[in-house]
DNA sequence: TGGTATGTTGACGTGTACGTAAAGAAAGCA
DNA sequence: TGCTTTCTTTACGTACACGTCAACATACCA
């Protein structure tokens, strides 16, 4: 709708304002770069990176096919290929209302296409595998608490019951558990 | 004492049976034994180790932590210590009415309780997370079918049967996912 | 009884995903 | 302008979770 003809300045980043906003290292900001997962948008007379704020969007996604899928970066660098595809599909049309390579286009939406289906089976099949799990784990704190039950007195401990049905609410709760924190987790954040 | 009257033989498996029915390799049995994570119930006089069926129960746990919720072999121990308390306590009860000792027993049950309920909020939270992420990729693809859509003709693909990364057979894709049904999701949009 | 398969304990190798200096250049600020 | 940060590249180090021989002992089966 508006006409952003004008230079309006896109916010860029330096890699250690990237870094704060993503919980992410520099180091792994450019080691990224190097597999091909992240590239900053400019570079500056002296060299210095420059991230659109895009890359930080972009940052956490593969952040959750590492920790949530377990892909390596080189799995993740595909699946984000073919973000690529998808933004550079829409600043096209955006820009030229024709498309470019009619043809060309049609055989990479197609590639996104089944790679994103493909994507979204994995998660299908990592959810119920999680629920599996979750529902195997939810028993046996039944079959825990009735034991304890038995036995009597003792401190009455609380029963959390938190988790009813957690469906399109995001559970903002962070672990607060910190007895079983991922060593994966790096100590980017706040944490600690 | 209490009679194991009859020499019920208890299954019991060498180190390549549970290798083949895990799926792991001798290698990653020995490891994880290596790190207390999966200890043989018994050893012949050779030295063989003999799994319990039982032990495989326990791997096929061990690599949903690992899987699932990218936990480390370490961080993966503490939870299964927490189920042999819960076992342990289960066998004890059954072998003799009365509780060895009663208080020990409860601080026990306390300790597992504490550590399930932290992995069920963990379960929870990577759930929450994994069904974010699936919604966007959903949204995602439908842009994507859209644009396709919009570009007219073109052979309508079915998608390649071909799963993304090594075997993952059991892409059963049962969604017994909660549907989140935001919009007009639900994975079966794929395959045309 | 012997041959083959399977097991055992080292011990070194490997890939991934970074961490951690080091040495110097550029940016930001008073 | 000078000082302090932040950045750059280069390069070696590291932790995890195994893989992969090697040399040898034991188990199973005809």
């Amino acid at each position: 709708m508006s006409a952003a003809r004008q230079p309006v300045p896109a916010p860029l980043f330096r890699i250690g304002e990237v870094a704060k906003l993503t919980g992410l290292t520099t180091r792994t900001l450019r080691y990224w770069e190097e597999l091909g997962l992240l590239r900053p948008t400019d570079h500056r007379s002296g060299g210095e990176r420059l991230y659109a704020g895009e890359a930080i969007t972009r940052a956490a996604r593969i952040r959750d096919l590492q920790e949530l899928l377990g892909f390596s970066l080189a799995e993740a660098r595909i699946v984000v290929e073919t973000d690529d595809v998808d933004v550079l599909d829409r600043v096209r049309t955006e820009f030229t209302s024709g498309t470019p390579t009619p043809a060309r286009q049609r055989a990479l939406l197609d590639e996104a296409i089944v790679a994103n289906d493909q994507l979204l089976a994995r998660l299908d099949d990592t959810l119920a595998r999680i629920e599996a799990f979750r529902t195997e784990r939810a028993e046996k704190g039944e079959r825990l608490r009735v034991r304890r039950a038995d036995l009597g007195d003792a401190p009455a401990r609380r029963a959390p019951e938190r988790a009813a049905t957690r469906s399109t609410t995001r559970t903002t709760a962070r672990s607060t558990t910190r007895t079983i924190t991922r060593s994966s987790d790096r100590k980017g954040a706040a944490q600690q």
